[in-house]
DNA sequence: CTTAAAAAATGAATTCATTCAATCTTTTTT
DNA sequence: AAAAAAGATTGAATGAATTCATTTTTTAAG
């Protein structure tokens, strides 16, 4: 049987994410006190800080539990890709984006994406990091398997083509989040018609 | 003559502003407290606040004068740009990232982005954003100049394709920034990568 | 020149994240 | 099963950003 330590741990740290997430949502970022969040849980304040470094980091961790959900949705898309470059872009990203306000709200994900930034060494931003790169990697996944099925041009570097697509999709999404007015069907549009040029010009003759 | 006022308050500004700027150079921006800036610029910790929102306001000021720069930097790449679209995307691209050091640490910039994420009502991080979206149309110009010259093909979405450009060679200094080790010379190597594909392809046969 | 109104400056008080020495609980050893 | 060691928890103390009631300075009016 597990040690009652290693419970009792396990116990408490999902108690501390669950109050956190919930409060996060409740009331906003900043106006959660770690006070309150400890409170929630039923552990104390020095407590929180044995399981996570900062206030900070426990934002991150939410939203890395999310981030692999929207991973694990994409994996459905570019398993079976629609058959035109365009066709194919849209549905992983329209996926996406989707997923993305289920759970999180625009403040949510400007202050995650604000922590990853300043403080890349703590250990949930390098977490948050790596998602991101196996988000990278699956849109490149996605172009390298069009091109197997000979709907996108041989000879085009395929990774550096989804690196762009990624990069471009990535920073829209901050912009989407920064204004709180941006209709999810806006963001969609304007990434689609920023793809175009190349989702055009690297499909096959 | 100006009003004393408007003189002091002028002054005050800029003292304000100056004292911030050393102090984020020698000590970083989070060891740099308000109370000190406070100090160095004659004035009041009240008053600090008078000026400034909030601590990262200023930060986001002292690197907004810098984007400014880059700015005008780029101008001279775009008034008179190398005539293939790979010469003059790195030219410009390189002049962006060899500016972006001479003043501010990779910590400040990071600093800077993430607050700009983080509280995009704040006056100075509105900025910020108008400043990144002038040099993305300056990306935007310098393709379309580069389709009036015939060196791009016409037909090209020019916009879409400059905005591509930028949204890449934004996130992939935000990479650059995270990444303490990472040296400007692999930053530029990457970006030019991704480019290819759509610098190649949407150059004029 | 005096006086009233407006604008700014001040710094002590407040708020909140984070730390840390003391205490308690679980595991391991004998 | 008692004692020692290791691991966790606790909450009061610390430190820094931000606020705000008061005071001071400047401008405008009479």
């Amino acid at each position: 049987m597990t040690g009652l330590r290693a419970r009792q741990k396990a116990d408490r740290n999902r108690r501390i994410l669950d109050a956190a997430a919930v409060l996060f949502r409740e009331v906003g970022y900043d106006s959660a006190r770690i006070e309150d969040i400890a409170e929630r849980a039923e552990v104390s304040v020095g407590a929180f800080y044995n399981y996570y470094e900062n206030k900070g980091d426990i934002l991150v961790a939410t939203v890395s539990m999310e981030v692999e959900e929207v991973l694990a949705a994409g994996r459905t898309i570019v398993d079976n890709p629609p058959s035109s470059v365009e066709g194919a872009l849209e549905a992983l990203i329209g996926q996406y984006y989707d997923h993305s306000l289920v759970y999180l709200s625009k403040e949510m994900w400007r202050t995650a994406m604000a922590i990853s930034i300043q403080q890349p060494e703590s250990p949930f931003s390098k977490r948050y990091t790596e998602l991101d790169r196996r988000l990278c990697g699956q849109v490149s996944t996605l172009i390298q398997k069009l091109q197997l099925k000979g709907v996108v041009a041989p000879g085009i570097d395929s990774e550096a083509a989804g690196e762009m697509f990624f990069n471009n999709l990535n920073m829209m999404f901050i912009e989407f989040a920064k204004h709180e007015a941006m209709p999810l069907d806006e963001l969609k549009a304007r990434v689609s018609r920023q793809n175009r040029p190349l989702a055009t010009l690297i499909a096959a003759p």
